[in-house]
DNA sequence: TAATATATGATAGTATTGCTATTATATTTG
DNA sequence: CAAATATAATAGCAATACTATCATATATTA
């Protein structure tokens, strides 16, 4: 994904954020730092006073991009669907076999992350192990259906139904296309969660065993 | 599930409370009213000095039975796990039939929850609905490797492990027991969360929906 | 170059949260 | 009835999640 990249910006839902971080250098370290302070301290420990001072800045200077932590994690969230969606788009997109593409869609949507250069102030590893540990928190809100209403969830939506008409290219008759395509993005997720802190829990020790497990399921549920 | 149960009593690990609430009346009015609460005004504005307004109590003696709110949420949920695996017992113990076993225990656990008035100051359809939009941020956290090994999560974990076995006794040779087990019980609370508030991300939309996708995907997925 | 707009930084202040500690008052039990 | 125990009331404290104001640095443009 290198030198191709260079000039595509993730596009975020303009009323998550107050000011773009993207806009300038103290913006991108805001999301450069929150997502590596998050990933060491944790969400409920995390806060834009601490941010301040580890960015060598102010806590009133960080307000002036995000409302509040919530608004930071709905964009690091989106951002990252964000990215995940264009390297899904990206290598499925010449697939014409319906299977074939379905299966490159899994492989890509499950699998460990590598580091990515396209984007040099986002760590895409660590981001990746932040949305296992956090993502649920923003949207299991009390707010949730006023932020969907205003399209804060709009990318993650996207993403979940590209896969769940992949899953219906294969199988037309399939009845749970969407239901599918959402076990196999949380449920991912939630399989590297297992293995970090309950491996009783999960097969899915190896590289790449993720994989194979929504694989094996996907393709044994679906006819054609 | 009446009269039968009368004497069962969940048993949850005594070091989530600092005194049981099963032991006073004030003690089951904390459990009875946080339940509601948290389904009402969600986890994170609920406050134990709300609790003892709302329990005509004072924030003081609520901390007598808990040391934060964040242990009284794990009790909530081993509670909840605790009861669906008594019930999963209770129903599935005398079938010998591993097919018919595995149906059964994937049908209690993935239907919508009907009140059950043994236990009688706790609500337990409520319990479910603040469970899904709760349980996971009971081990979101930094503390989640620590609390483990504390054993707070013992019963959800004896829980998944009988579905996993069971899993085994259909298809002894399927790689994903433990895993496929997760995802029953964890993708079940998920398609009711999407059912709630996302619902172009889930095809289960009608009472039993949920479960017949759940068996398909496992019968499916499993030979013999 | 001066005037002005814009971004950032520093400081202060406020309501709420998440507790701990102390003392007072019920209630139960021996 | 005395003693133990449970509960209630009040105070207090550090941290959080902001808001507001003012100062200063940097960039833009007239």
């Amino acid at each position: 994904m290198e030198r191709l990249l260079q000039s595509v910006k993730i596009a975020i839902n303009e009323k998550i954020y107050v000011k773009d971080p993207e806009s300038s250098d103290l913006g991108k370290r805001i999301i450069e730092e929150s997502i590596l302070m998050i990933y060491d301290m944790g969400f409920e420990s995390f806060t834009f006073k601490k941010l301040g001072i580890k960015i060598g800045s102010n806590e009133s200077s960080v307000y002036r991009y995000f409302e509040n932590k919530h608004k930071l994690l709905l964009y690091l969230t989106s951002w990252y669907w964000g990215w995940l969606e264009y390297k899904l788009v990206f290598a499925t997109n010449s697939i014409t076999n319906p299977k074939e593409k379905l299966t490159k869609a899994i492989e890509i949507v499950t699998k460990a992350i590598a580091q990515d250069s396209s984007f040099s102030h986002i760590n895409e590893v660590i981001l990746n192990k932040t949305i296992i540990n956090e993502y649920s928190k923003s949207y299991l809100t009390k707010e949730v259906d006023a932020e969907n209403k205003e399209g804060y969830f709009v990318i993650y939506k996207r993403l979940i139904n590209r896969i769940s008409e992949m899953i219906s290219f294969v199988d037309v008759d399939y009845k749970y296309p969407s239901s599918l395509a959402s076990t196999i993005l949380e449920g991912s997720l939630h399989q590297y969660f297992l293995r970090d802190h309950f491996i009783s829990l999960t097969d899915c020790h190896q590289d790449g065993e993720a994989t194979q497990y929504f694989l094996h399921l996907v393709f044994t549920s679906l006819k054609g």
